[in-house]
RNA sequence: GGAGAGGUGUCUGAGUGGUUUAAAGAGCACGCUUGGAAAGCGUGUGUGUGCUUAACGGUAUACCGAGGGUUCGAAUCCCUCCCUCUCCGCCA
């Protein structure tokens, strides 16, 4: 959410920055609520200090025993005119609330103006593409001849896109899980939570899913829950209303299961694991200062990365434009894997600062070096998406005799193994 | 799911309709005192919003789990909901 009295203040500027979005946004509309807001409150705030130093000389006169009834019913009077006040600002209030709810966030002064994917700036690229002195196979027909997954029976049991992991293949996602945990944990300081997989209608405001994006979520309506469509929102809500205390950066990384409807994206890319309803994620959140967010930002896109390092797995680092920019954030890079069989880039990673977006939304705070009570910077970024990770370990470890060499990493967590064949 | 007890500031904890402007204590900060410290003494110690100010501030209002209601006036009375604890039931 933006901050109401910046916007009132700086008017064209978001009006510039929501053109650089691609965003319909009546910001007009924004600050006549915001001016009806402020004229009520001057009234109604006068009327009740009226009213309570009234109501006051009521019961001194009731002690020393004189009749209040005229004055009561002029102060009943005054009340009515306060009671018709005061549901007019919380009409207003939730109108206000709810059109800022609406609002994006501000792209960072460092994020590329540009109209579309197209204009997305190539940052960096490790490693190199794989070349084969064979014919390729596509991951969905290596994961079904080595029996790593059973896309049909997963459907069967809940839909396309539920994908059921079988012997080594699901022991390979917990063996990634586990892996980029503990590199998380013991490497990059992180700490590590479990957290719910389900959250209330508040934390998903907080973090911007709601209310615009309510058709990408799946819903448990009987009790007003949503599976969580990736382990920000639970990390990120869980200091909601805070003022914190502890030192930041605060640094988290927890593993969820994400649920995504992907309503409006069927049948693109969805061949095999490339875009699914259920999938694995390893996630890291930090909270920071405003000063070091932007810092902090480049640290966490490189932590991502060393999984992919580590893996051996080529890759590139966009940063997205204005155009392309997810709705909360303020800055953000997609980290994205080659896969040699395919022969095209995969996002695996996003690593967005939200600046204090997220933050304000989710009544996030602490205390400066001046004591003063300021809005944190939230930042996040998958470390890495399963899914996909999978696509490029098959593809680009597969060999002319159809298996899989597995990257050394994780040959421990996989008890050992180090082929699937 | 049933029955009961609770939810007050950083913490402990008083407060069942009217100077409560939320007592008191602890903690914390600052000052005095001291060779230095402790003790002691003193002062201060939340959040949101509006108005005002160049700024420091000032001022009004709201906030005692959340949201409504009754009343001239609500932490206090009423309603709905949430959460915690205890017991029972069910259960991995």
């Amino acid at each position: 959410m933006l901050d109401i009295r910046w916007v009132r203040e700086n008017a064209e500027a978001v009006k510039t920055a929501m053109i650089n979005r691609n965003a319909e946004v009546d910001v007009d509309a924004v600050l006549v609520f915001d001016n009806r807001r402020r004229e009520i409150i001057v009234e109604v705030d006068g009327l009740k200090a009226e009213r309570n130093k009234i109501s006051k000389s009521i019961g001194l006169m009731i002690k020393e025993g004189k009749d209040p009834e005229a004055i009561k019913a002029q102060v009943r009077e005054m009340g009515e005119k306060i009671a018709v006040l005061d549901e007019e600002q919380r009409e207003v209030d939730a109108q206000l609330r709810d059109a800022l709810l609406y609002i994006p966030n501000l792209p960072a002064n460092t994020t590329p103006v540009g109209k579309d994917e197209s204009d997305n700036p190539v940052v960096r690229s490790w490693g190199e593409k794989v070349a084969f002195d064979f014919e390729p196979q596509m991951h969905w027909d290596l994961g079904e001849t080595l029996q790593l997954f059973d896309l049909e029976r997963g459907a069967k049991i809940a839909g396309s896109g539920f994908p059921l992991f079988t012997g080594r293949g699901a022991k390979l996602e917990r063996a990634l899980i586990q892996f980029m945990l503990d590199l998380h944990t013991e490497e990059h300081g992180y700490i590590e939570l479990a957290t719910p997989f389900m959250c209330n209608e508040t934390a998903m405001t907080g973090t911007g899913q709601l209310p615009k994006f309510a058709e990408d979520m799946y819903t448990v309506s009987l009790d007003g829950l949503y599976p969580v469509p990736t382990a920000e929102v639970p990390v990120t809500n869980m200091y909601g209303n805070e003022i914190l205390d502890q030192e930041l950066p605060i640094k988290h990384t927890a593993y969820t299961p994400c649920f995504r409807r992907e309503a409006g994206s069927a049948g693109k890319d969805t061949r095999g694991l490339q875009r699914v309803h259920q999938f694995d994620k390893v996630e890291m959140v930090k909270f920071t200062t405003p000063e070091t967010s932007a810092e902090e930002h480049e640290k966490l896109t490189l932590d991502a990365e060393r999984v992919l390092q580590k893996l051996g797995l080529h890759y590139r680092v966009i940063e997205l434009c204005t155009g392309d920019l997810g709705f909360s954030a303020a800055k953000c890079y997609d980290i994205e894997l080659w896969t040699a069989a395919q022969e095209k880039w995969l996002e695996v990673s996003s690593c967005s600062n939200f600046h204090d977006y997220q933050a304000r939304r989710a009544n996030i705070r602490y205390r400066n070096e001046d004591g003063k009570t300021t809005f944190v910077h939230t930042i996040n970024g998958s470390g890495v998406a399963l899914p996909r990770l999978v696509i490029a370990l098959l593809e680009n470890n597969q060999t002319a005799d159809g298996s899989i060499d597995l990257p050394e990493a994780l040959w421990p967590y996989m008890g050992g193994l180090q082929k699937l064949l």
